[in-house]
RNA sequence: GCUGACGUAGCUCAAUUGGCAGAGCACCUGAUUUGUAAUCAGGCGGUUGCGAGUUCGAUUCUCGCCGUCAGCUCCA
C-alpha cells in the first residue's frame, strides 16, 4: 500500500496503481473539478497516471504556478487535434509548453497560411467544446511502434526512448499522441488561448534535417491573463528599438549594408555618450589602443580563428596575390596580443590591461540579423587583461559583490567564462558582458613575462567586455526606457521654445547659458504654434522643454515643462534652471520611475 | 543559410475581379504671431525593392535576386 499525506496532515492508504482522480474525488467533487494535476512527493503528474509511490499529496489547481504548463501542453495536443482534422496529411512532431505558451511542430506538404491559422483556432474551439477526456494508456514498445507506424517522426522518437522508460499515449477524441503527460482532465479546460504565428523549425533543431512547420500559441486560465499577455506583447512591440529608433531618428539600416547600422547625428551623440561613459569608468586602468581593422590571415592562423571562425569573417581580396588572404577583424584579442609582445614585460607591470573600441565585423547568417541586437558591424568595450594567475578572476568577480557562477566548459573557444545577464524594465533577460579566462591564447602567441626569479613565465589572459556590444546595449537601453532616456543620455537634452518667433532673440541667451553649462540644447524657432512645437518635443522625448514668452523674457525666467508631465510646469530663473539641469546631468540621475530599481 | 510572410512618396498606410498610383504627416511657399500635445491655404514629391516573364495592358499573376520580419531541440 502507498501512504499519501494530504496538506492538512491526514493520510490515505491506497493500492499502487490507484488513479489520483479517484483519490481527489474522495476528497471532494468540487476539488476534482478544479484539479489540474497533482503533486506526489514533489513530482507533478496528472489525474490519469496511476500512483506508483506515496508521499506528500497536493492537488494542483489553476492557482498553482505548476498548473499552467500542464494546461499549455494540453493546448498543444488540442491544436494538433484541430490540425489533424483539417489537414489529415499532417505528420505530428513535438508540442511542448514553453515560457509564454506552447507550440506544435508539423510536417506538411504545404506550409500553413494565416488563413489556416484562423481555421485551426476555430477548430480548436470546437475540440474544446466537445470536452474530450485525455485518456492515458501505457503501452509496450511494440504496441507504440504499431500505433505510430505511419508516422516516421514518432517512430524515430520511440527509438530514442531508453529501455526502462514507460511509454505512454494520450488520446483526446480522435487524436492520439505519444506523450509523457501530464495533461488536464479534458479538452474543455482550455478556455483562453490564441494562436500567434507560424514559423519554420528544423526537425530536432538540426539544419540538416527537414523543415517542419511550427505553430506558436499561448494559453492562460483566465481571459484577463490572456488579455494582459497580449497587451504586453503589444507594449513590447511599441518600444521595439527598431520602431523607436525610427521615431527618434537614431539610426537607419540600408539594403546596401545589411546588418550595419547607420547612426544619425542623434544616434551618434547617444553612442558617443556611452563610449565616453565607459572610458570614464575605466579611469585609466585600461590602456586604450587603436589597432588595425584588417589583418593578414597569418594572424588568424596563429590565433586559430582561420580554422574555427573563418565562416564568420569577411575576407578581403588582395589584388597583388589575387587571394583572399586578409580579413576584417571579428574581435580585438589578437591585436592586444600583438601589442603585448612589443618589448618584454616584468611581473611588476602585471596585470596589464588593454582596451579597444574599434569596429568589428562578423558575417552573421542573413536570417539571423535583427535590428541592433544582431548585427554584422559593431564595437565592443573590448578589454584584455594579462595577469599572473587564475585566482585573479575569482578576486575580480568577488570584488563586484554580486553572486556569480563559473560556466566551466561553456566557453568552448577559450576557457571558463562568466556572463552578465541583465533584466530590462519589462522583464526580459539579455546577455551583456562576458568575462572569460584564456590559457590557449598565451600559448599560441607565446606571451611571456619576466618573473621575480628572472625566468620567463606564461601569463593568463582574461577577455572582458562589460557592455557586450554598444549596438546591442543601445537597443536594450532604448527598449528599457522606451526612448525616454535619462537626461545624461538624451541626444537633445533641452529644447527652448519662444512662444512667438519674434521672441527668438530673447530666448537665445537661455540657449547660450545651457550650452555654456555643457548641456545639449536647441532653439525651436520654427514658425509654428506653441502647441505644435510642444507636441513635437514630447514626441521626440526631449527631457525638458523651456518655454520663453514675453513674461519670462522680461523676468529672466523660463517656464519649464519636464517630459511626460503634461501641463504641470514650473517657472524658474534661467540660472536656477541651468544649475538644476547641470546637476541632473552630472549625477546621471534616472527618471523617477526607474529610481527604485537602482 | 533554411521555412513562411512582407516590400507602394522621407514616415504611416490606401488602390474593386490586371485598366492612367492616392491620403495623412514630414518638406517647400504664403498667410498667421501663437501661453503648454497637430493654425489655414497652396505646392513639391513615386521607373510601386531590383530584373526577367505572361498579357493589348502588371502595384496586382509567374520566376529569379535583394532587403525586412517571425522563427529554426525551453526535448514524446
Amino acid at each position: 500500500m502507498l501512504t499519501l499525506t494530504l496538506p492538512d496532515g491526514a493520510t490515505r492508504e491506497v493500492a499502487p496503481g490507484t488513479l489520483p482522480k479517484d483519490v481527489v474525488a474522495s476528497i471532494g467533487a468540487g476539488l476534482l473539478r478544479a484539479a489540474i494535476a497533482v503533486s506526489v512527493d514533489g513530482e507533478v503528474q496528472d489525474l490519469a497516471t496511476p500512483l506508483r509511490k506515496g508521499g506528500a499529496f497536493t492537488v494542483i489547481t489553476n492557482k498553482d504556478p505548476r498548473a499552467l504548463p500542464v494546461l499549455r501542453h494540453s493546448g498543444a495536443h488540442i491544436l494538433a487535434t484541430a490540425v489533424r482534422r483539417l489537414r489529415p496529411d499532417a505528420k505530428i512532431s513535438f508540442g511542448p509548453a514553453i515560457d509564454d505558451g506552447f507550440y506544435y511542430d508539423f510536417e506538411v506538404e504545404k506550409p500553413f497560411t494565416p488563413d489556416d491559422l484562423a481555421a485551426f483556432e476555430a477548430e480548436m474551439k470546437k475540440v474544446v467544446a466537445e470536452k474530450y477526456p485525455f485518456v492515458r494508456e501505457e503501452v509496450s514498445r511494440e504496441e507504440a511502434l504499431k500505433r505510430f507506424s505511419d508516422d516516421q517522426l514518432k517512430l524515430e522518437r520511440i527509438g530514442d526512448l531508453g529501455p526502462d522508460e514507460v511509454i505512454s499515449t494520450y488520446t483526446d477524441g480522435p487524436f492520439i499522441d505519444l506523450c509523457r503527460g501530464p495533461h488536464v482532465q479534458d479538452t474543455g479546460y482550455l478556455k483562453h488561448f490564441k494562436l500567434l504565428h507560424t514559423a519554420g523549425a528544423y526537425w530536432r533543431g538540426d539544419e540538416k534535417r527537414q523543415m517542419l512547420q511550427r505553430i506558436y500559441a499561448t494559453a492562460f486560465f483566465s481571459k484577463e491573463e490572456l488579455d494582459q499577455h497580449l497587451h504586453r506583447l503589444e507594449e513590447a512591440r511599441k518600444r521595439d528599438h527598431r520602431v523607436v529608433g525610427k521615431q527618434l531618428d537614431l539610426f537607419h539600416f540600408f539594403p546596401v549594408a545589411p546588418g550595419a547600422p547607420f547612426w544619425t547625428p542623434r544616434g551618434t551623440q547617444l553612442y558617443n555618450t556611452l563610449v565616453e561613459f565607459v572610458r570614464e569608468r575605466q579611469q585609466g586602468a585600461f590602456l586604450e589602443i587603436k589597432t588595425p581593422l584588417m589583418y593578414h590571415k597569418s594572424l588568424w592562423e596563429q590565433s586559430g580563428h582561420w580554422g574555427k571562425y573563418k565562416e564568420n569573417m569577411f575576407l578581403v581580396l588582395d589584388n597583388e596575390t589575387q587571394e583572399h588572404d586578409h580579413s576584417l577583424k571579428p574581435m580585438n584579442c589578437p591585436s592586444h596580443y600583438v601589442y603585448y609582445n612589443v618589448g618584454k614585460h616584468s611581473y611588476r607591470e602585471l596585470p596589464k590591461r588593454f582596451v579597444t573600441f574599434d569596429p568589428l565585423h562578423r558575417n552573421e547568417l542573413s536570417g539571423a540579423l535583427s535590428g541592433l541586437t544582431r548585427v554584422r558591424q559593431f564595437a565592443q568595450d573590448d578589454c584584455h587583461v594579462f595577469l599572473k594567475a587564475e585566482a585573479a578572476l575569482k578576486a575580480a568577480l568577488e570584488s563586484t559583490g554580486r553572486p556569480y557562477e563559473l560556466k566551466a566548459g561553456d566557453g568552448a573557444f577559450y576557457g571558463p567564462k562568466v556572463d552578465f545577464d541583465v533584466t530590462d524594465s519589462i522583464g526580459r533577460a539579455w546577455q551583456l558582458g562576458t568575462i572569460q579566462l584564456d590559457y590557449n591564447a598565451p600559448e599560441r602567441f607565446d606571451l611571456q613575462y619576466v618573473g621575480a626569479d628572472n625566468a620567463m613565465h606564461r601569463p593568463v589572459v582574461i577577455h572582458r567586455a562589460v557592455s557586450g556590444s554598444f549596438e546591442r546595449f543601445i537597443a536594450i537601453l532604448i527598449e528599457h526606457f522606451a526612448g525616454a532616456f535619462p537626461l545624461w543620455l538624451a541626444p537633445e537634452q533641452v529644447r527652448v521654445l519662444p512662444i512667438t518667433n519674434d521672441l527668438a532673440d530673447a530666448a537665445r541667451p537661455v540657449l547660450d547659458a545651457l550650452t555654456a553649462a555643457g548641456l545639449r540644447a536647441t532653439l525651436d524657432e520654427r514658425n509654428e504654434t506653441l502647441n505644435y512645437r510642444i507636441r513635437d518635443g514630447e514626441l521626440m522625448k526631449i527631457p525638458y522643454l523651456a518655454v520663453v514668452g514675453k513674461r519670462e523674457a522680461d523676468e529672466g525666467t523660463v517656464a519649464l515643462r519636464a517630459r511626460g508631465t503634461g501641463a504641470k510646469q514650473e517657472t524658474m530663473s534661467v540660472a536656477a534652471f541651468v544649475a538644476k539641469l547641470a546637476e541632473e546631468n552630472r549625477t546621471r540621475a534616472l527618471p523617477a520611475e526607474f529610481k527604485a530599481e537602482q
